[in-house]
RNA sequence: GUGGUUAUAGCUCAGCGGGUAGAGCGUCUGACUGUGGAUCAGAAUGUCGUGGGUUCAAAUCCCACUAGCCACCCCA
């Protein structure tokens, strides 16, 4: 017996319907604000992450699905969206298509790490990006775009968080305050955090240890240290917010894992049973794609996890049951009405109607009920005596009501029917 | 990578003062010889997570491994 490797999912039955969902109200909502799928592969060539999203991150230090292909090539499964897309805007010269480039992604993404509730090792992400603007306007319609997929999905008890991370200057300097401040400090803190102050200093706001705390409370204040362009461009993006009544809370603590986060960052919570999830979370990345050998061209994106969009979609019942699975079963008794049976199948098939037949040999009864635990609502019965007279019963399933119908009107019949539902 | 916890039928679980498996649900079949959802009856399905140890004897006790779940780190 093999089994399926560690922090991975079979996904089907019921649960593919809730992706499928999903996935149709994402695709719905990037055609609304005007991007376009975009599909690039699953592996990609190592360096193109470590380059990206920083090899300070854990995602780079000890995530990652790195291997060696024949030709001693170092490459990856993708443990994110943003670069992937990136690389191929570079590559396939994207900015003379004329910007900005809004284009979405939704697939599998590899991180090596323990899984728990919402996270696996192979997971699923939705994501946008809209590669060439700088404008605060670009910012707002990310976020734009993150709740107006939340709404859609009917998830309504979010919370969005922004902060504006300032520019690269702005940040060095905070950067150096914030070491300031826990110079002396280093003995209290944790050593994560001890950790963090060589490595990632911005990181030791992140921090949830008790003991830390009251030393996070005395830190400098990133607004505090922010240009008066940045400051502008912060309170542009708060007005633009306001105009669309999107509900955003400042934190000037929020901080991001990857490294390529400029600017503009935001993440959305959501109350999941007794935690919280981090349902999706985005920012502005103005240098990656000069670091990726492209010309720079500021950008803004996000992504979302959809194990934990379908978890929490569930979880807050925000969608409709599974259709059922076939809303005609043709049910046959005999050879002769087999063939009869076949017929009818073939035609309601070619209008578009689901229809399902016995495959298994079953009596009358056992079709039936078959027909019942694939919620068909019509069932059309040919039997002997049907074959005689030339008429077929059709049931109707939910009130059991039957009625004969002349043989060669019943697909009318059951086409007339459904077009009234 | 660290810590906690669990592993018995397709699912949920009982059995754990050792004596080679059980319930409910689901599936299939029948009662109803041509009628589903209700009821009743019957049937099938288990290397009791894997490997080792103790023992005359292990699902049960011990150890290791693997996997699930949860938390930390970090993230979607």
């Amino acid at each position: 017996m093999i089994n399926r490797p560690k922090g991975t999912n079979d996904i089907y039955g019921e649960e593919i319907e809730y992706w499928q969902s999903f996935e149709k109200a994402a695709r719905k909502v990037a055609g609304v604000f005007g991007f376009q799928e975009i599909r690039t592969p699953i592996f990609e060539m190592a360096e193109l992450f470590i380059r990206s999203v920083g090899d300070e991150t854990d995602i780079v230090q000890k995530e990652m699905y790195t291997f060696e292909d024949k030709a001693h090539r170092l490459l990856c499964l993708r443990p994110e969206g943003t670069a992937p897309v990136v690389r191929s805007f570079i590559e396939n010269n994207m900015a003379s298509d004329g910007l900005p480039k809004q284009v979405y992604y939704m697939g599998p993404m590899f991180r090596y790490e323990r899984p728990q509730a919402g996270r696996q090792r192979q997971f699923h992400q939705f994501g946008a990006e809209l590669i060439g603007s700088s404008s605060p306007l670009a910012d707002a319609e990310m976020i734009w775009m993150s709740i107006f997929l939340l709404e859609e999905l009917r998830l309504h008890r979010y919370t969005l968080q922004v902060n504006m991370l300032g520019c690269q200057n702005d940040r060095e300097a905070y950067k150096a305050a914030l070491k300031e401040h826990y110079r002396d400090k280093l003995d209290a803190i944790c050593p994560d955090c001890r950790r963090r102050y060589e490595t990632n200093a911005l990181r030791l706001l992140d921090c949830k240890v008790e003991g830390c705390q009251t030393i996070k409370e005395g830190a400098p204040i990133l607004t505090d240290f922010l240009c008066p362009e940045c400051q502008n461009h912060k309170r542009q993006v708060s007005q633009i917010l306001a105009q669309y009544n999107i509900d955003a809370t400042w934190n000037p603590r929020l901080v991001r894992g990857l490294d390529y986060y400029t600017g503009i960052v935001f993440e959305v919570k959501y109350p999941f049973k007794e935690t919280v999830f981090d349902l999706l979370g985005g920012g502005r990345y103005d240098q990656v794609i000069e670091q990726l050998g492209g010309s720079a061209t500021p950008s803004v994106g996000f992504a979302c996890g959809i194990e934990r969009m379908v978890a929490t979609m569930r979880e807050e019942k925000a969608i409709e049951e599974p259709a059922s699975l076939c809303q005609v079963f043709v049910l046959s008794i005999g050879e002769e009405a087999k063939r009869e049976s076949l017929k009818i199948t073939d035609f309601l098939r070619k209008r578009g109607i689901s229809v399902q037949h016995d495959l298994m040999g079953r009596n009358i009864r056992n079709q039936l009920k078959y027909a019942d635990k694939q919620r068909a609502l019509y069932t059309i019965i040919i039997g002997e005596d049907e074959l005689d007279k030339g008429v077929y019963l059709v049931k109707e399933m939910d009130t059991g009501d039957q009625i004969e119908v002349e043989s060669f009107w019943v697909e009318n019949y059951i086409l007339e029917k459904l077009a009234a539902l």
